[in-house]
DNA sequence: GTCACATACCCCAATATAGGGTATCAAAAA
DNA sequence: TTTTTGATACCCTATATTGGGGTATGTGAC
């Protein structure tokens, strides 16, 4: 085994399963399964041992949920990469697994082909997911097309957001201090709240900011 | 034209890969290309008569930007779908017009194949683009692996930054009034800040929160 | 010729903020 | 086992911010 070989620890609690997964992937050039684990907190324990370049991580897991050990995992060793595994096409828990810091996911039912295809772009700095999952994500910080506020109004709401104050925006924007309030008066009447706080929280909410 | 037929219009300054793109699509099945245009205001100014379902639209662009075209065409027709064709494989480029509404994007030098992989994904709801750009989507919404605050720290700054006040996040978290006073002053003196407007720019610059 | 938008000003009372301290207790790290 | 960190809580003080009530003007769109 040379430096170049791809090291890989796999997280699954359903053994035959994980057997399969490593018979498939040392099947592939430079890459080589470490160890398998059927829990997360075990994978941890020896993640020092195996020195993975990359985590197959089931998403339903007993103990700690793979969502949670993704993050546990990266906050400790950022450049471990982790592609998640999962029998459920859930797309709030894929979701939520990319946010915890994996690169990718593949459905449970994916063979040889799709398997190798996700560990190469991974290799080469890419993610791997459907472009489903891909086109929520995208959504997910594409702004509403539905806003009540006008273009100042939802300026002026960022910056807020921003945690500025009312003196800070009217110097940001060349606006009057009196000004900026009656903006936020607007705002506050067009999104029936009188605080900050439910303003941000709705319009994060509605995606208007 | 069966009423299930997919109307495609194109904006392109370049004539020659305008016409060239047509025929392509033209070549696909259940694909028309209604009409194409050199500038985004003249498609927009004929959007009501095109009814397009999507746009394949270049991000450079004479006039305003294929992006800012991007925004304004979804702001008013949220459910024409935009395609982004680009010549530079600028990363920044093409993450905007994602977070402006396109919903993929394609090279300039995508064959035929590719062409209609992305069009065939995107009626299915899906999103087309590179692994590579999937992974700084993706990224863009991972929090930083290395922040110097505590998960308590993190907590409160997060709320901070959702615009509520101290006694706010004291009732949120069942703890004393003092105490978010004291968790604050830790946050600023560990993110060399005096203000919240700065605590949370930095802390989204740095994505601790 | 309205209507929406952005601009600006008045008054006022209640709250929030930031900076300076100090201190206790449990859990984690050395 | 000792030390350090994290979370908790309190005191004092001055200034700044907030939200609610108004009213008004110029401009550009439809």
């Amino acid at each position: 085994m040379n430096i170049y070989e791809r090291r890989i620890v796999i997280i699954e609690d359903n053994v035959e399963l994980s057997n399969l997964y490593a018979v498939l992937i040392n099947g592939i050039d430079n890459y080589h399964v470490i160890n398998g684990y059927r829990k997360c907190e075990d994978a941890i324990d020896n993640i020092r041992h195996d020195r993975p370049d990359l985590i197959l991580m089931d998403l339903e897991l007993p103990g700690i949920s793979g969502t949670e050990g993704t993050r546990v995992i990266k906050k400790k060793y950022p450049r471990i990469e982790i592609l998640v595994i999962t029998i459920h096409e859930n797309d709030e828990a894929i979701f939520q697994a990319l946010a915890a810091g994996a690169c990718g996911y593949i459905s449970k039912t994916a063979g040889l082909t799709e398997i190798e295809k996700a560990l190469r772009q991974i290799e080469m700095g890419g993610a791997y997911m459907t472009s489903r999952i891909a086109r929520r994500v995208i959504e997910s910080f594409q702004k509403s097309y539905y806003s009540p506020l006008t273009k100042r109004e939802t300026e002026i709401l960022s910056l807020i957001s921003k945690g500025k104050t009312y003196s800070m925006i009217a110097k940001d924007l060349n606006i009057a201090n009196e000004t900026v309030k009656s903006h936020i008066k607007k705002i506050y009447s067009k999104l029936h709240v009188g605080t900050k706080a439910d303003a941000i929280s709705l319009a994060l909410k509605e995606k208007f900011i």
